[in-house]
DNA sequence: TTGACAAACGGAGTCGACTCCGTTTATAGT
DNA sequence: ACTATAAACGGAGTCGACTCCGTTTGTCAA
């Protein structure tokens, strides 16, 4: 890739994130990104092919950030596992309640099955929570750990967790103490 | 109502339900609907706000069709609880791959919460699936039987089923039966 | 250093969702 | 039947996502 290319693909989510900040994600139009990025929609575009995969990449890297402090935790923790599971389940909640508008966005777009699940991160992401289920509840299979994950993730895409929140009025806390309830095994 | 008002807007599900026989949901513009069922634009927005509000509201009739179904069986049935919540969990998924495209554009759009999951149905959708899973789990309190019936659905929702599906290599059968293994208690 | 060319750029243009507003029409009260 | 009027209608117009293609530029081999 040429020099200047891969200048303007990190200045466009640099000035992206910065515009989500001001504003809504819905409110700031790709024209806008590309303004403020001083670059024209045709150069945002091949970089991006489309709003979705900008902001699917953006996310990806929050959830970068979000592995990596999860896993310095675990290495250095000494907690049950129970808690563990607990601690990075209720991380995870946090993480996404800060990253709520983004990744509503990018969870309802057309596109997200190619950019979004199937990336290596998403994957690790699973990997993470497969990471502490499995020494909470050891009568899984890998079929069945794998299952549950993808539950709990489900239960926290950004729709259902705006039902939980608004529609079921759950707190946060709640949210996670029934899930955690649903997934660790009453001994 | 109007008379030609009520016309109208019965002609408009009507027509939007033939045109997205022949094509996908996203093929089909607004203005081709509107074409299709001779009417202007401006008269098709005053009946369906927008593109998610119509698709909502014709997902909706397929709902009443699927509760209406069950409710029958449920009505004469004698066969034991897990066999009933099997059913029509297997029944819900059927009605799902049925609607896929449409459920899929009614689940992905930004007004969803309002026009899909405040409605009427769509509470009456949970109230069934509690109705087959209480019976199967009594253990479960109120606010925990609401909760795993939740997170069925969302489990069963577009996107998590499509993973599921094409991703996780589940079948139909597979994918109920990890959901019926994980809700229903082993003695 | 230079020149060939693939890669990158920019912006005008397309297409579809959605809005606005002047015109038409069903209907209720006389 | 007639008319007043609120409701409904239609389509031109706006806005934003996305595309296309002629122009510019970085880079690498000579």
């Amino acid at each position: 890739m040429r020099k200047d290319a891969q200048q303007n693909r990190d200045k466009i989510l640099t000035t992206a994130a910065k515009l989500f900040q001001a504003r809504t994600v819905a409110e700031v139009s790709m024209k806008d990104i590309a303004t403020a990025a001083e670059i024209g929609p045709g150069t945002l575009y091949r970089h991006y092919s489309n709003k979705n995969e900008l902001c699917s990449a953006l996310s990806l890297k929050y959830i970068d950030q979000f592995l990596s402090s999860c896993q310095d935790y675990l290495r250095q923790t000494t907690a049950t596992p129970v808690a563990q599971f607990n601690h990075v389940l209720t991380q995870y909640i946090l993480f996404r309640e800060r990253r709520l508008q983004l990744l509503a966005f990018v969870e309802t777009g057309p596109t997200v099955m190619d950019t979004y699940y199937r990336s290596e991160l998403y994957h690790q992401l699973v990997q993470l929570f497969k990471r502490v289920l499995k020494p909470v509840n050891q009568s899984l299979n890998e079929v069945e750990l794998t299952f549950q994950v993808d539950m709990l993730i489900a239960m926290l895409k950004s729709d259902s967790y705006a039902f939980q929140r608004h529609q079921r009025d759950l707190s946060q806390a709640q949210l996670g103490q029934l899930i955690s309830h649903l997934m660790v095994p009453k001994d």
